[in-house]
DNA sequence: AATTATTTACCTAGCACTAGTTAGGTAAGA
DNA sequence: TCTTACCTAACTAGTGCTAGGTAAATAATT
């Protein structure tokens, strides 16, 4: 009896819990890291207990690679559309690169994440050591075969695409290494277009 | 009796013990980062019990921060040695930079320290988070000071020293991070190089 | 439509470890 | 005799995870 007008404890859907503790798992992992971050404390933000959390995620490990996976193809999407739209010059790609940097900096949490993540995961036996590896691979790929695509008079002769791709991730992720050590000091998007007319200085020589 | 032929446990002096205590933390915070890694282990590893590796530091965290000062002591030695001779151009400091990176990938180890550790210290409560901001502030520093020297004729008007600094250190970690999970993939001094030109081209324009 | 069976969404209790740290001791060297 | 350099033992506070339960939602059967 009294169905709907039951005030009792309104019982979630599946799919809803599973990315609130997503969202609430990704929030402390980027501010505790994996080892960091305890199962309890994410069963605390969602209101759960931790077999609460294991129902949904089998284990700790489990519920990490939930939560990169679920930001990972966002982001996988984000770029890809963003690269793959119509053959750009070098410094085009850059453009975007750099709005990308400044509207991310808005998602400290996120940033965060990848950051704490990726330096606990220089380990091999780290949980998302492989993930990482491989993400990393994947982005390289895209961006070479884009330079690739744009060919001659756009691309300089001498310049290896792998090298410069390298370059290109590494210039964000060491500036937001610094940005998040030491938010005031550091003016990401200055470094960032500095670098941009490095290159297409550079390029177009 | 039986001074110098006794071949009972020869006891160590404490400057010894403690820089073996401090050379063992390192290898191992730069294997497992500082959560990660035990003082169990780090105890094992110098021969010691627990208790043992406490006589000399009174907390884990007394100890890291042990292991923090001893290696930024020698790096800041060497890198202001390196600047301070004699007031060069910004390729040849990119040059002696390169030099340097290369030479670390020989210890991967220590690299791996800082990497490790400047990921998990994002978070403004962890034990080095200070040591971080403060290292980023001064290394910037110094080489902002450096960059003024140099003027006009061999410094470029529009460039800004303090992002310039910003970005040679962010390609530098950037490449790190990069090179430490994937060694096969990254060519750490391709990449150095070619962005060693990039920044030597836009200077002289 | 009512009844039963099954699945889903959790909870409590607790196990089996591991962590850093402390107390208090012993034995060698200065 | 006092200090230094350790050790053994043990405590405390977690850690991820399991076992086993309960109650509601849903599906199946009458």
């Amino acid at each position: 009896m009294a169905k709907s007008t039951s005030p009792a404890k309104p019982k979630r859907v599946r799919r809803d819990r599973k990315d609130e503790i997503l969202e609430k798992a990704t929030a402390l992992f980027g501010e505790y890291g994996f080892q960091g971050a305890t199962l309890a404390r994410i069963a605390e933000a969602t209101g759960l207990t931790e077999p609460g959390v294991l129902h949904y995620f089998p284990s700790k490990v489990h519920l990490l690679q939930g939560v990169l996976e679920y930001h990972d193809r966002k982001e996988v999407e984000r770029y890809s559309g963003m690269l793959q739209k119509e053959k750009k010059s070098v410094f085009e790609i850059l453009k975007l690169h750099e709005g990308v940097l400044i509207e991310e900096q808005k998602t400290p949490g996120l940033i965060q994440l990848f950051v704490v993540l990726v330096g606990e995961s220089v380990r091999s036996d780290h949980p998302s050591h492989d993930f990482f590896v491989e993400r990393y691979r994947r982005v390289r790929e895209m961006y070479v075969e884009q330079f690739l695509r744009m060919n001659q008079p756009r691309f300089r002769r001498d310049v290896n695409p792998e090298e410069l791709t390298t370059l290109i991730l590494a210039v964000v992720d060491g500036l937001q290494i610094q940005w998040l050590l030491d938010p005031q000091k550091v003016d990401v998007q200055a470094a960032f277009e500095l670098f941009s007319k490095m290159v297409a200085g550079y390029m177009s020589e």
